[in-house]
DNA sequence: TGTAATGTTTACCAATCGGTCAAATTATCC
DNA sequence: GGATAATTTGACCGATTGGTAAACATTACA
């Protein structure tokens, strides 16, 4: 007779582990791809290579495995921006936050995508937490942005915005790398676009934020 | 009796034109959302205020409703990059195509977000127009840039991937605006914030581009 | 090695899905 | 106003959906 499977966290077993692993993989495939609505748990038992009520076992409903994939990934995302640092100078720490969000943006593009279907749903998972921890990171890091611009490090502007167009120009890469491929064709398809696409990314933000030495 | 669907098209009644308009912009509403596996008839079809079979009516199936709705979208969508102009100054240039942007993504976000959706889900629906008609315009436009930088009006750059960081940064306002909402607070969040994100946006490219003066 | 806990499967359920059909209703035009 | 075309509806269909129940198989551990 199996736990009720409220008891399950209690001890973890081998087979668990590896299991809810497995699944998780298959929901981040599915979920990156089709949304919430549009993913069904049968896709999800399909690619990860087990039978619906098994994959049910382990997790009990299809908001239960999203929520579980939607945690894990959240923490990972903000890594970069929490290492966001005020005492560094300003060019290479922005220079390293573009170079980190495009390497997740290249090496994880369906936690990317993940969290932008969510997003284009209005966030109904994860409106808390964008309105709690992420702006209260965002806020802070705001202040640092504020800091580096009254001391003339960096051009007057709006830290806020500069915070966003980091973000959606990296994401751009992962969300939108099928029109990204298309229009660049096949040739530069290749993992280079990275490469110029930090090198651009680098050069606009460096140089857009440069303090003016025309005006003053 | 009614007349096979595939005579319908010869003449267009009144009722016609304004049921179809009504169940597109319902259709919008709903796929922008959710996606098009996330999407159900019945969903558009009380949106909409009319019974399924009504809606089966004009349009025979999903795809024919969503067909439709990316036809009529796509155009508008890519109008502010086809009136880039190589003849105007590309400080001027820039700015107006952001400008232009940017009010698409405040005026027309549903849209932006079907758009946004079919990339999420590999563009399914529009890839053939990504690889053909989008890629020769985006070729053409930055052919444009090209000759700017050769003459020395604007920075040595990517032009494609300038092209790029000007779509997802506009773009970001219309299908992340959840997140912007939460990360700027209730006190942010009006249509100000347009205003704001033109004005970062307008100093970070121009100052990005601006050729080097140091240097040369 | 036995046994209890854990894991897996087959069969199933009610609800919803995309879509059809024929009958009923409404608009159009002579 | 009547015929005819256009529109709308309720009832329905088979497939798929999220999820369950219980029998069955396997594992861990004494």
């Amino acid at each position: 007779m199996a736990i009720p499977r409220a008891a399950k966290t209690l001890r973890r077993t081998r087979i668990q582990e590896e299991k809810e692993e497995q699944i998780l993989e298959a929901a981040l495939d599915v979920f990156s791809v089709s949304g919430f609505r549009g993913s069904t748990i049968d896709q999800i038992a399909e690619v990860a290579g087990m039978s619906k009520p098994n994959l049910l076992y382990y997790f009990r409903t299809k908001e239960a495995m999203h929520r579980a994939l939607i945690d894990r990934v959240l923490f990972n995302w903000l890594e970069p921006l929490r290492a966001f640092d005020a005492e560094g100078n300003p060019e290479s720490e922005i220079r390293s936050y573009i170079r980190r969000k495009l390497e997740l943006a290249r090496d994880f593009p369906r936690e990317s995508r993940l969290f932008a279907n969510e997003m284009l749903q209005g966030a109904p998972h994860v409106l808390d937490m964008l309105k709690g921890p992420l702006k209260e990171l965002v806020d802070e890091k705001a202040a640092v942005i504020r800091t580096w611009i009254k001391s003339g490090k960096i051009v007057h502007c709006d830290p806020y915005h500069l915070i966003f167009s980091i973000w959606s120009t990296t994401q751009h890469y992962a969300d939108f790398d099928v029109q990204v491929r298309a229009v660049l064709g096949e040739e530069h398809s290749g993992d280079g676009r990275f490469e110029d696409a930090a090198r651009f990314l680098e050069q606009l933000f460096i140089g857009g934020l440069r303090p003016d030495r025309s005006g003053a």
